[in-house]
DNA sequence: ATGTCAAGAAAATCTTGA
Protein backbone atom coordinates (compact mmCIF):
# COMPACT_ATOMS: atom_id res chain seq x y z
CA UNK A 1 0.00 0.00 0.00
CA UNK A 2 1.45 3.49 -1.33
CA UNK A 3 0.54 6.43 0.86
CA UNK A 4 1.43 9.67 0.25
CA UNK A 5 1.11 13.04 2.37
CA UNK A 6 0.97 16.22 -0.28
CA UNK A 7 0.28 19.99 1.16
CA UNK A 8 -1.47 21.21 -1.71
CA UNK A 9 -1.53 24.66 -0.84
CA UNK A 10 -5.04 25.44 -2.57
CA UNK A 11 -7.10 22.54 -3.71
CA UNK A 12 -9.11 23.95 -6.02
CA UNK A 13 -6.38 27.10 -7.12
CA UNK A 14 -3.99 24.08 -8.42
CA UNK A 15 -6.18 21.00 -9.25
CA UNK A 16 -4.68 20.57 -12.44
CA UNK A 17 -1.42 19.70 -10.48
CA UNK A 18 -2.95 17.49 -7.99
CA UNK A 19 -4.61 15.66 -10.54
CA UNK A 20 -1.47 15.22 -12.45
CA UNK A 21 0.02 14.15 -9.75
CA UNK A 22 -2.63 11.37 -8.90
CA UNK A 23 -2.62 10.47 -12.41
CA UNK A 24 1.20 9.86 -12.58
CA UNK A 25 1.93 8.48 -9.41
CA UNK A 26 -2.00 6.43 -8.36
CA UNK A 27 -0.78 6.77 -4.71
CA UNK A 28 -3.72 3.69 -2.91
CA UNK A 29 -3.65 6.86 -0.22
CA UNK A 30 -3.02 10.77 -0.53
CA UNK A 31 -3.37 12.78 2.82
CA UNK A 32 -4.05 16.41 1.73
CA UNK A 33 -3.27 20.01 3.53
CA UNK A 34 -4.39 23.05 3.15
CA UNK A 35 -7.10 22.82 0.75
CA UNK A 36 -7.62 26.64 1.85
CA UNK A 37 -11.80 25.89 0.39
CA UNK A 38 -14.87 25.46 2.67
CA UNK A 39 -16.25 21.78 2.70
CA UNK A 40 -18.79 22.99 -0.25
CA UNK A 41 -16.17 23.99 -2.46
CA UNK A 42 -14.38 20.58 -2.05
CA UNK A 43 -13.99 19.54 -5.76
CA UNK A 44 -15.33 15.87 -5.32
CA UNK A 45 -16.37 15.47 -8.36
CA UNK A 46 -13.08 15.86 -10.57
CA UNK A 47 -11.17 13.69 -7.33
CA UNK A 48 -14.14 10.92 -8.34
CA UNK A 49 -13.16 11.50 -11.75
CA UNK A 50 -9.54 10.62 -11.12
CA UNK A 51 -10.64 7.52 -8.99
CA UNK A 52 -10.56 8.53 -5.60
CA UNK A 53 -12.81 8.20 -2.31
CA UNK A 54 -12.44 11.00 -0.12
CA UNK A 55 -13.20 12.23 3.27
CA UNK A 56 -12.69 15.90 4.29
CA UNK A 57 -12.29 18.62 6.90
CA UNK A 58 -12.48 22.30 5.36
CA UNK A 59 -12.11 26.12 5.76
CA UNK A 60 -12.85 29.09 4.33
CA UNK A 61 -9.67 30.69 2.96
CA UNK A 62 -7.23 28.77 5.44
CA UNK A 63 -5.93 25.32 6.20
CA UNK A 64 -8.38 21.99 5.34
CA UNK A 65 -7.44 18.52 5.05
CA UNK A 66 -8.75 15.81 3.21
CA UNK A 67 -7.85 11.58 3.06
CA UNK A 68 -8.09 10.05 -0.73
CA UNK A 69 -8.25 6.07 -1.68
CA UNK A 70 -8.23 4.71 -4.76
CA UNK A 71 -8.95 0.71 -3.87
CA UNK A 72 -10.23 0.26 -0.05
CA UNK A 73 -13.09 2.14 1.45
CA UNK A 74 -12.86 5.03 4.06
CA UNK A 75 -14.36 4.98 7.24
CA UNK A 76 -13.75 8.69 9.45
CA UNK A 77 -12.72 7.93 12.78
CA UNK A 78 -12.68 11.45 13.45
CA UNK A 79 -12.40 15.63 12.42
CA UNK A 80 -11.10 16.98 15.73
CA UNK A 81 -8.04 16.65 17.34
CA UNK A 82 -9.36 16.48 20.66
CA UNK A 83 -8.39 19.25 24.05
CA UNK A 84 -9.70 22.85 22.91
CA UNK A 85 -13.28 22.69 22.34
CA UNK A 86 -12.87 26.58 21.21
CA UNK A 87 -10.50 25.56 18.50
CA UNK A 88 -12.47 25.90 14.86
CA UNK A 89 -8.95 25.56 12.26
CA UNK A 90 -9.59 22.47 10.53
CA UNK A 91 -6.14 20.91 10.16
CA UNK A 92 -7.05 17.70 11.58
CA UNK A 93 -9.13 14.24 10.35
CA UNK A 94 -8.56 10.23 11.10
CA UNK A 95 -9.77 7.68 9.11
CA UNK A 96 -9.44 3.70 8.93
CA UNK A 97 -8.64 2.59 5.50
CA UNK A 98 -7.43 -1.18 4.80
CA UNK A 99 -7.00 -1.98 8.69
CA UNK A 100 -4.58 0.75 8.81
CA UNK A 101 -5.35 3.84 11.28
CA UNK A 102 -4.54 7.08 8.63
CA UNK A 103 -4.06 10.85 10.19
CA UNK A 104 -3.99 13.70 8.44
CA UNK A 105 -2.57 16.53 9.86
CA UNK A 106 -1.59 20.25 9.38
CA UNK A 107 0.20 21.64 12.40
CA UNK A 108 -0.03 25.17 12.51
CA UNK A 109 2.97 27.15 11.25
CA UNK A 110 3.36 29.41 14.76
CA UNK A 111 5.31 32.40 12.99
CA UNK A 112 6.14 34.85 14.09
CA UNK A 113 7.87 33.37 17.13
CA UNK A 114 7.32 34.66 19.71
CA UNK A 115 3.48 35.48 19.97
CA UNK A 116 -0.11 33.99 19.93
CA UNK A 117 0.44 32.14 17.05
CA UNK A 118 3.59 30.34 18.34
CA UNK A 119 1.45 29.45 21.64
CA UNK A 120 -1.49 27.89 19.41
CA UNK A 121 1.36 25.48 18.06
CA UNK A 122 3.07 24.49 21.19
CA UNK A 123 -0.50 23.48 22.48
CA UNK A 124 -1.41 22.05 19.29
CA UNK A 125 1.34 19.94 19.31
CA UNK A 126 0.91 19.15 23.33
CA UNK A 127 -3.01 18.16 22.71
CA UNK A 128 -1.35 15.81 19.13
CA UNK A 129 0.89 13.73 21.87
CA UNK A 130 -2.09 13.48 24.36
CA UNK A 131 -3.97 12.06 21.06
CA UNK A 132 -1.20 10.05 19.64
CA UNK A 133 -0.91 8.30 22.77
CA UNK A 134 -4.10 7.03 22.85
CA UNK A 135 -3.61 5.40 18.75
CA UNK A 136 -0.60 3.66 20.32
CA UNK A 137 -2.79 2.11 23.16
CA UNK A 138 -5.38 0.89 20.33
CA UNK A 139 -2.49 -1.38 19.10
CA UNK A 140 -3.29 -1.44 15.70
CA UNK A 141 -1.50 0.08 13.15
CA UNK A 142 -0.96 3.74 12.47
CA UNK A 143 0.33 6.03 10.04
CA UNK A 144 -0.07 9.94 10.96
CA UNK A 145 1.36 11.87 8.86
CA UNK A 146 1.06 15.34 6.87
CA UNK A 147 2.53 18.99 7.22
CA UNK A 148 4.13 19.00 10.74
CA UNK A 149 5.65 22.60 9.82
CA UNK A 150 8.69 21.21 12.15
CA UNK A 151 12.27 20.43 10.52
CA UNK A 152 13.57 17.61 13.33
CA UNK A 153 17.23 18.11 13.13
CA UNK A 154 19.90 20.60 11.01
CA UNK A 155 20.26 17.84 8.35
CA UNK A 156 16.60 19.10 7.23
CA UNK A 157 17.36 22.58 7.02
CA UNK A 158 19.38 24.18 3.83
CA UNK A 159 21.33 27.54 6.47
CA UNK A 160 19.87 26.23 9.64
CA UNK A 161 21.85 29.09 11.33
CA UNK A 162 19.15 31.13 10.02
CA UNK A 163 16.45 29.51 11.31
CA UNK A 164 16.66 29.34 14.99
CA UNK A 165 14.53 32.11 15.96
CA UNK A 166 11.74 30.77 12.89
CA UNK A 167 8.78 28.79 14.34
CA UNK A 168 9.58 25.65 12.67
CA UNK A 169 12.89 24.86 14.19
CA UNK A 170 12.62 26.57 17.19
CA UNK A 171 13.90 24.22 20.23
CA UNK A 172 10.39 24.30 21.61
CA UNK A 173 9.13 23.07 18.30
CA UNK A 174 11.76 20.09 17.85
CA UNK A 175 11.54 19.09 21.76
CA UNK A 176 7.80 18.88 21.12
CA UNK A 177 8.45 16.54 17.69
CA UNK A 178 11.10 14.60 19.61
CA UNK A 179 8.70 13.91 22.67
CA UNK A 180 6.14 12.80 20.30
CA UNK A 181 8.31 10.82 18.31
CA UNK A 182 9.43 9.12 21.72
CA UNK A 183 6.34 8.07 22.73
CA UNK A 184 7.33 5.31 19.82
CA UNK A 185 7.11 6.41 17.01
CA UNK A 186 9.31 6.07 13.58
CA UNK A 187 10.00 8.55 11.46
CA UNK A 188 10.03 6.59 8.29
CA UNK A 189 12.10 8.87 5.91
CA UNK A 190 15.11 8.80 8.16
CA UNK A 191 14.64 4.77 8.95
CA UNK A 192 15.49 4.21 5.55
CA UNK A 193 17.27 7.19 4.75
CA UNK A 194 19.58 8.20 8.31
CA UNK A 195 21.82 10.62 6.94
CA UNK A 196 20.53 11.54 3.38
CA UNK A 197 19.73 15.62 2.62
CA UNK A 198 15.94 15.30 1.83
CA UNK A 199 13.69 18.44 1.47
CA UNK A 200 9.63 18.59 1.11
CA UNK A 201 9.26 22.02 0.74
CA UNK A 202 10.54 24.81 -1.27
CA UNK A 203 9.66 28.66 -0.58
CA UNK A 204 8.27 30.93 -3.44
CA UNK A 205 10.71 33.16 -2.47
CA UNK A 206 14.30 33.58 -4.09
CA UNK A 207 13.94 30.57 -6.60
CA UNK A 208 14.06 28.49 -3.15
CA UNK A 209 13.51 25.09 -5.66
CA UNK A 210 16.13 26.32 -8.30
CA UNK A 211 18.97 26.65 -5.64
CA UNK A 212 17.76 23.59 -3.79
CA UNK A 213 16.82 25.79 -0.51
CA UNK A 214 14.89 23.37 0.64
CA UNK A 215 13.13 22.46 4.56
CA UNK A 216 12.14 18.90 5.26
CA UNK A 217 8.56 19.41 7.15
CA UNK A 218 6.28 16.77 5.87
CA UNK A 219 6.28 13.28 7.95
CA UNK A 220 5.83 10.22 8.21
CA UNK A 221 5.10 8.72 11.78
CA UNK A 222 4.69 4.73 12.37
CA UNK A 223 3.67 2.67 15.12
CA UNK A 224 5.19 -0.18 15.43
CA UNK A 225 3.21 -2.68 13.75
CA UNK A 226 4.07 -0.78 10.77
CA UNK A 227 8.00 -0.30 11.14
CA UNK A 228 8.64 -4.34 9.73
CA UNK A 229 6.10 -3.26 6.72
CA UNK A 230 8.19 -0.25 5.48
CA UNK A 231 9.46 -1.15 1.90
CA UNK A 232 10.21 2.51 0.63
CA UNK A 233 9.80 6.12 1.01
CA UNK A 234 10.76 8.76 -0.88
CA UNK A 235 9.93 13.01 -2.38
CA UNK A 236 8.17 13.43 -5.54
CA UNK A 237 10.70 16.44 -5.88
CA UNK A 238 9.81 17.16 -9.42
CA UNK A 239 6.41 17.78 -9.13
CA UNK A 240 7.77 21.30 -7.58
CA UNK A 241 8.57 22.02 -10.41
CA UNK A 242 5.74 21.78 -12.44
CA UNK A 243 3.68 24.93 -13.43
CA UNK A 244 1.73 26.87 -10.52
CA UNK A 245 2.82 24.03 -8.35
CA UNK A 246 2.41 24.39 -4.04
CA UNK A 247 5.26 25.09 -2.32
CA UNK A 248 5.19 21.55 -1.19
CA UNK A 249 6.74 18.48 -2.46
CA UNK A 250 4.10 15.02 -2.34
CA UNK A 251 6.10 13.00 -0.10
CA UNK A 252 4.99 8.88 0.40
CA UNK A 253 5.85 5.74 1.70
CA UNK A 254 5.05 2.10 0.72
CA UNK A 255 4.03 -0.90 3.14
CA UNK A 256 4.46 -4.09 2.63
CA UNK A 257 1.08 -6.22 2.64
C1' DA B 1 13.23 43.79 5.84
C1' DT B 2 13.01 41.23 1.85
C1' DG B 3 10.91 37.98 -1.51
C1' DT B 4 6.09 34.91 -4.10
C1' DC B 5 1.59 33.18 -4.15
C1' DA B 6 -3.84 32.63 -3.80
C1' DA B 7 -8.28 33.76 -1.69
C1' DG B 8 -11.46 37.01 -0.08
C1' DA B 9 -13.60 41.39 0.37
C1' DA B 10 -14.93 44.54 -2.55
C1' DA B 11 -15.24 46.82 -6.83
C1' DA B 12 -9.46 47.03 -9.00
C1' DT B 13 -6.50 46.99 -5.57
C1' DC B 14 -5.56 45.77 -0.79
C1' DT B 15 -5.12 42.46 3.16
C1' DT B 16 -3.91 38.14 5.10
C1' DG B 17 -1.31 33.96 5.99
C1' DA B 18 2.25 31.17 4.71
Amino acid sequence: MKIATYNVNGVNGRLPVLLKWLEEEKPDVACLQELKAPNEKFPLEAIEKAGYKAVWHGQKSWNGVAILSREHEIEEIGRVLPGDPDDVQSRYLEAMINGVLVVCLYLPNGNPYPGPKFDYKLSWFARLEKRAKQLLDFKTPVVICGDFNVMPTEIDVYKPERWVNDALFRVESREAWFNLVGQGWTDAVRKLYPDKVIYTFFDYFRNAYQRNAGLRIDHFLLSDELVPKLKAAGVDHHVRGWEKSSDHCPVWIELRK
